[in-house]
DNA sequence: GCCAACGTTGGC
DNA sequence: GCCAACGTTGGC
């Protein structure tokens, strides 16, 4: 059973751009319980959109999980993990916060409710809806 | 640049 | 075990 995801990047640090020419990339520095158990969840094929924090803040394109939790070779201490990420397509109509803010529809997503969550769960119904505000398919 | 929200640390 | 102090994230 496929599960969706948001995950956040800041585009000064690693951006949508870089991943795309990248195509894999491992999803490492995550350095919240919360998120690690998130990262910890994904299978693969799980969708995930891929977000820009702080300088954007839109969600800009869209990747799939090709590698499953594994540790995180940039951690010097602690059980941190990593997935690897692929890009999957860019979002024809990239996302703004302010636009999912003034949608009452996503009161309840995690992007909002925990706004320094920086891998978080998206509802299949949130997933759908959200695909459609940035013109997927 | 400011600040709210949240996590972590350390004194008691 | 509580809580004040501090650091970090990220929106505005």
């Amino acid at each position: 059973m496929k599960n969706y995801w948001l995950i956040k990047s800041e585009p000064d640090a690693f951006s949508w751009d870089q991943q795309v020419r990248n195509r894999v990339e491992p999803w490492t520095g995550v350095r919240n319980h919360l998120a690690k158990n998130h990262l910890k969840a994904m299978q693969r094929g799980d969708l995930a959109f891929f977000y820009h924090s702080n300088t954007g803040r839109e969600i800009v394109g869209i990747v799939e999980v090709v590698r499953t939790a594994y540790p995180d070779p940039t951690a010097r201490e602690g059980d941190w993990v990593c997935v690897d990420m692929r890009a999957r397509q860019p979002m024809p109509r990239p996302i703004t916060l302010a636009a999912i803010k003034s949608d009452p529809r996503f009161e309840t997503l995690a992007l909002v409710r925990l706004s320094r969550l920086s891998v978080a769960p998206v509802s299949p119904e949130h997933w759908v809806q959200l695909c459609e505000m940035g013109g997927m398919r």
